[in-house]
RNA sequence: GCCCUCGUAGCUCAGUGGAUAGAGCACAGGUCUCCUAAACCUGGUGUCGAAGGUUCGAUUCCUUCCGGGGGCACCA
């Protein structure tokens, strides 16, 4: 018997192979439908596992379910199933259910022990696994984070971390839109509260951003530069719009830095660290030029033209997507000749392209879902013309509460809870255990002031408290951690089996967590091991005077620490030794 | 009008073809001379928004409708 059988997958392969020789020999396609599963049963009374094989092959083999569920227990039984199963039945409309003996549980127990914190990873096949890009958060470098970006960034970085996890190679990356208008009004707002910090009369415009972190923001550049702009505002008559573009541009490469600094800290408290952070205005520098464009954006645009896409209409140069599923064909450069940002994304992802990934994945708040038709109709221009390559995900949006109210926030008048401070007020773990609680495409109601006043009760500590007793645990045991060649041939029981079926499942969440790209899966796993661990701790005394029953609790309970803490880390929960 | 998304217990939500649909919160009661009581145990509710269809089987897939949210610029 090889070690295979003591994971679900390796014995859902044996009961498979059982399967395709059934199918074989009734003259079936032999392979059996990817439909097959091993399933950890939800209740006692449907044994330890169960499959749903005869059902889904029960057509194609030209016999009722049941009578191939039949003929397959028994088969499996005789053979593989021997050392590690008393005795399968037929259920139901033809489900397979297999009671595990103690033999199993204990190999289990052993091949967890083995495997540590790397129990879980890598779990891929090698065929499956790319090269992936994964952008997030990616705000305008013209206001501070808000709440809403902490959900975007919790969840794309639990998404990094869950991928790499599973076999892929990842790529953290954020964009910074510093090219346009935006960027100009965020520097004449800038060049305003200067003014004004220098005793100038000088007005924030219209549609600029009156924040207040733009007067702190004028305040550091005081220090930095002095008088240094004194007389370029004196001269444009203290209205920053009538600026020259040259300190325009000093201005908002400044403010630019300044504000990718402060995202940078507080990702960074949050735990998050980008490979990449791919400027905007660098897609328009260098190389040779195409319709008056040089960089990453003139080569996009050549491409395009190479394809026949790009025609001019009132001044304007369009791209026709509507050749790919788009509703109406879109601008590229204006008819002032500046580029739109629809150009910049188009240029941008070429180049991701060009770095060489195989995948890339975006992650959208819902406020840009309108333009996921248009991107991936772009993208499908582009050679070599894989739509499928690029994914957009739609993340909803955070809806900030009040007492039970909802509140509106603006970047523009500068009412915003920050990231700081959220994570001021409840602590990066359960900020970030509450962000990822939640599949991504609902709308997430968050009531900071209810959050403070739950925090204590948090899911995060239910959770970092069973691996925190663990740790007591093994401290009290006064040894080194057990050793998993000499586990003891104890009986286990049910506490036990059901804590180590939990323990089972881990790399199977792990891997659709990866494969539907939904981070919460995880969440709500560590969620009920938690749980399991609780009750078993509860009915089961690990320290006792049976040093065989201590010997194998104790080897659970390390096992059951080792998957807490790979799964926190997998969301950038921390997992304390003492709470 | 068109596009996206959601609709499951009083509330917040899991559950992307399987058996009797599950957690947490809230509410009531019980459990530490015993490895951490941030824990455990006991109480109970569902026309899975509606109607059709596909299937051995549908909360899950398809169609239509209803309701909430978001989006439909030569703005970013």
């Amino acid at each position: 018997m090889t070690d295979e059988l003591y994971d679900l997958n390796g014995l859902a392969a044996s009961v498979c192979a059982v399967l395709t020789e059934i199918l074989e020999e009734s003259g079936a396609a032999a392979t059996p439908a990817p439909a097959v599963e091993l399933a950890v049963s939800r209740r006692s009374q449907h044994g330890d596992l169960t499959t749903n094989a005869a059902m889904v092959c029960a057509k194609r083999a030209g016999r009722p379910p049941r009578e191939l569920a039949q003929a397959l227990g028994e088969r499996w039984l005789a053979g593989p199933g021997a050392a590690i199963c008393e005795r399968v039945e037929v259920a139901g409309p033809g489900f397979l259910n297999l009671f595990l003996g103690d033999a199993w549980y204990r190999g289990a127990l052993r091949r967890l022990l083995a495997e540590g914190a790397n129990y879980g990873r890598g779990s891929l096949p090698w065929s499956e696994r790319r090269s992936v890009n994964v952008e997030f958060v990616s705000v305008n470098p013209t206001g501070p984070l808000h709440v809403g970006h902490a959900r975007y960034a919790a969840f794309g970085d639990a998404l990094c971390r869950i991928l790499a996890f599973v076999g892929h190679e990842v790529t953290r990356e954020f964009y910074v839109n510093d090219h346009g208008t935006q960027m100009l009004r965020f520097a004449q707002s800038l060049a305003a509260r200067y003014g004004q910090r220098l005793g100038l009369e000088a007005q924030v415009p219209q549609d600029g951003y009156m924040g207040e972190y733009l007067i702190e923001l004028a305040d550091r550049l005081v220090d930095e530069v002095g008088e240094r702009y004194r007389g370029d505002l004196v001269a444009a008559g203290g209205d920053p719009a009538r600026l020259s573009a040259g300190v325009l541009a000093e201005l908002r490469e400044w403010g630019r830095d300044a504000m990718l600094a402060q995202f940078r800290a507080s990702l960074d408290r949050l735990g998050i660290v980008f490979d990449a952070w791919t400027s905007e205005s660098a897609l328009y520098v260098g190389g040779e030029q195409h319709r008056g464009f040089a960089g990453e954006a003139g080569r996009a645009l050549a491409d395009l033209d190479r394809e026949g896409l790009l025609f001019e209409h009132e001044g304007a140069v369009w791209l026709r997507t509507t050749s790919f599923g788009d509703d109406k064909d879109r601008v590229l450069v204006r008819s002032s000749g500046e580029a739109t940002y629809f150009l910049s994304d188009i240029a941008y992802h070429r180049d991701k392209l060009d770095r060489g990934f195989a995948h890339l994945i975006d992650i959208w708040g819902a406020d840009h879902h309108g333009y996921v038709l248009r991107m991936k109709a772009a993208f499908a221009a582009l050679p070599p013309h894989q739509p499928e390559r690029l994914e957009l995900l739609i993340g909803q949006l955070v809806n900030l509460m009040e007492s039970g109210r909802a509140r509106r926030m603006s970047k523009r008048r500068g009412d915003i809870v920050t990231v700081d401070d959220l994570i001021e007020a409840i602590g990066v773990d359960a900020a970030r255990f509450l962000l990822v609680g939640r599949s991504h495409d609902t709308v997430l109601d968050l009531d900071i002031d209810l959050a403070v006043e739950q925090s204590n009760q948090n899911p995060v500590y239910y959770v970092q408290y069973a691996h925190a007793r663990i740790c007591s645990i093994i401290r009290n045991l006064g040894s080194a951690d057990p050793d998993s060649s000499e586990l003891p041939d104890v009986a286990v029981g049910a506490y036990e089996r059901s804590l180590l079926r939990a323990l089972a499942r881990f790399p199977e969440v792990v891997l659709s967590a990866a494969a539907l790209r939904a981070p919460h899966r995880v969440h709500a796993y560590l969620s009920e091991l938690a749980a399991e661990f609780h009750v078993f701790y509860r009915n089961c005394r690990v320290l006792s005077d049976d040093p065989a029953s201590t010997a194998f609790r104790s080897a659970l309970c390390v096992a059951t620490r080792a998957t807490l803490a790979g799964g926190l880390a997998l969301l950038g929960v921390s997992a304390p030794e003492a709470m």
